[in-house]
DNA sequence: CCTACATACAACCATAAGGTTGTATCAATG
DNA sequence: CATTGATACAACCTTATGGTTGTATGTAGG
């Protein structure tokens, strides 16, 4: 299925304080758009377009289940944001790394 | 030091992808801000601004050396932006644990 | 100290985001 | 098959975002 990953998309949809408790609940995947709205001080259509945002994110996809559509959460692009992250990491240890280096050819020069 | 924590902020700050270049760049801190925006098809002055949206968010910080004011990105942020992402993943495991535990608990009955 | 370089900030513009209300579709049920 | 419940979508308003140019501040050197 491999959504495809725009970190703009994902970041920005992470970026609202409504969505990421939306995609926390989603996470239990039980319920559909119009019990997630009761769960905010806003009218049904903004919580919905709150979801079309995370689905376009591909952070939620929607599952018809009788007549409601179930929200849950896309915990592989949650992976795939986490992954940049960790890139930055990665090269920070890399260049860590590099300083470390130079600190020890340093000692080895001095010895 | 500690640098507060708006999700908020820090997401809407890495869903661009100028500034997310501008954090992968920032890791090796050696760069100032005309500096970086030599790579940019934008102005000084634009520039400048995704910088100052990473500060507030507690990205990067500058440090003067000299005329110039030396960008570096502040990777415990982001460890923590990526603990958020930790969490939701935490929550899925705990349901898929709970799920197992019922077909568990299902298997145990039947036998 | 005057000049030049690097950064900062204000004013402005176009477009996007986040909310509203109202209307349309679509599936289950009496 | 008419009604109800759940979702979708369009139109609209207000504010935020990302870009521009222009001006001010601050630090280094001749």
């Amino acid at each position: 299925m491999q959504t495809t990953l725009d970190f703009d998309r994902v970041f920005r949809a992470l970026a609202d304080a409504t969505r990421r408790d939306i995609v926390r609940r989603a996470i239990a995947g039980e319920e559909g758009v119009a019990e997630l709205a009761e769960h905010y001080p806003m009218s049904f259509a903004a919580v919905q377009k709150h979801v079309a945002i995370l689905e376009r994110a591909g952070l939620v996809t929607k599952v018809r289940s009788g007549r409601r559509k179930v929200v849950r959460t896309n915990v592989e692009q949650l992976r795939r944001a986490r992954g940049l992250l960790d890139r930055y990491e990665e090269l920070w240890r890399g260049r860590v790394d590099r300083m470390t280096a130079l600190v020890t050819d340093a000692k080895e020069a001095d010895a």
